[in-house]
DNA sequence: GAAACAATGTTGTCAATGGAAACATACTGC
DNA sequence: GCAGTATGTTTCCATTGACAACATTGTTTC
């Protein structure tokens, strides 16, 4: 279990501190992680985490980075250049569902921290690579013509909010009896649906 | 300017309260609500708050509910009973987005607070006030043929799945240069081509 | 191999916070 | 007026994040 075999007084506390802090923080959101209860957890002194993270903020940082670096590997998986458009629209949408029930609260901590001010550059640069994957389907949709025409930024942005969207719902969790399953399926098909070329497009409705 | 000519020893500290309150929260969220520095602000001692929420939450569920409230209001003004689906629609998405930039901090509060497995019920009565002004959308939009058949709550959650991103994204601010006005035509647009009745619908997509 | 040095962890301390109990004051209804 | 209640105060406690000074372990250099 070890991976190192105790180099130092604890071994490896930053990984330790960051595996704790992951399972703290889905239990109870940002402020159920306190550094000193890690602290206790891992029987270290309370001030040993300061030699690893400058601040709390610096431990979730450090865990939104490493939660950023797991979500594009999974959504790199699901969008690998295989199948048609919709194909992979869906496996990506499924992907993107499937790591937020699976750490909902890190995910929406990952949100945050990128939102803030002053966010670490590393932060942006990993959370671009979750579009950056987005962004190749739709190009390679557009080529082959299952997607309208358009700059795939702006396109991809649509399909980005209504994953987004779709991660607020799922993290709900229930939808009156609906399955999630099915709900994802529709959501995707209609964004397909909406985004599939047209000889004439509607006005852009009420301004 | 105060409502009340100062009945008791404060006057209206509830109120006031949640005035100041929202103004903390929207700047620096949560953790910067802090109810000492309420206190002090007001001008009262540090408990004082107590007498009027039984905790931080309380007071939080209680600037969440007030939001949703108008939220709700603004809502129920923007999608009133005129014009088309699309208009509607579109009008609907421009009502969200335009809260959402007026209080981020305060949306993504009330969401989190909605969420929460104690969250009172008033507070989940509330916020699905919101979801009934899509509702009715919806439904009269099928009644003219203008959208797709199928349960309309699905259908609704397929659209407030939509807002819910475009107001993620929306609350990032830029996108590189985009105009978010142009953003949400286009995304709405997207949704209601999405939505059209069609004779065959393709399959699901990949499972 | 020993001394300088850096990395890591500890002890002690501080201010701020949320929360609770006991007490004080101002309004209200009778 | 007077009892009762709503509102606000004073005092206190445990927890937390953060900081400084110190101790210990490992590394590097001669």
């Amino acid at each position: 279990m070890k991976a190192s075999p105790r180099p130092y007084h604890h071994g490896s506390l930053r990984e330790a501190l960051l595996r704790a802090g992951e399972r703290a923080l889905e239990s109870g959101g940002v402020p159920n992680l306190s550094l000193r209860e890690l602290s206790r957890e891992l029987g270290v002194s309370h001030t040993s985490p300061r030699r690893h993270f400058a601040d709390k903020q610096a431990l979730l940082d450090a865990l939104a980075l490493h939660g950023y670096e797991r979500l594009g590997a999974a959504l790199g998986r699901a969008a690998k250049d295989e199948g048609t458009f919709d194909v992979r629209l869906t496996k990506l949408g499924r992907a993107y569902v499937s790591f937020a029930l699976k750490h909902p609260a890190l995910l929406a901590m990952m949100s945050e921290a990128k939102h803030r001010l002053d966010a670490p550059r590393e932060l942006l640069e990993a959370s671009e690579k979750a579009l950056a994957h987005t962004l190749a389907i739709f190009a390679a949709g557009q080529a082959k013509g299952a997607v309208v025409a358009g700059d795939p930024l702006r396109l991809a942005l649509v399909a980005f909010a209504a994953l987004q969207g779709l991660v607020a719902l799922s993290t709900n969790g229930k939808f009156k009896g609906e399955s999630l399953d099915d709900l994802i399926g529709e959501i995707v098909e209609r964004l397909i649906l909406g985004l599939r070329p047209r000889s004439a497009v509607r006005g852009r409705g009420a301004r």
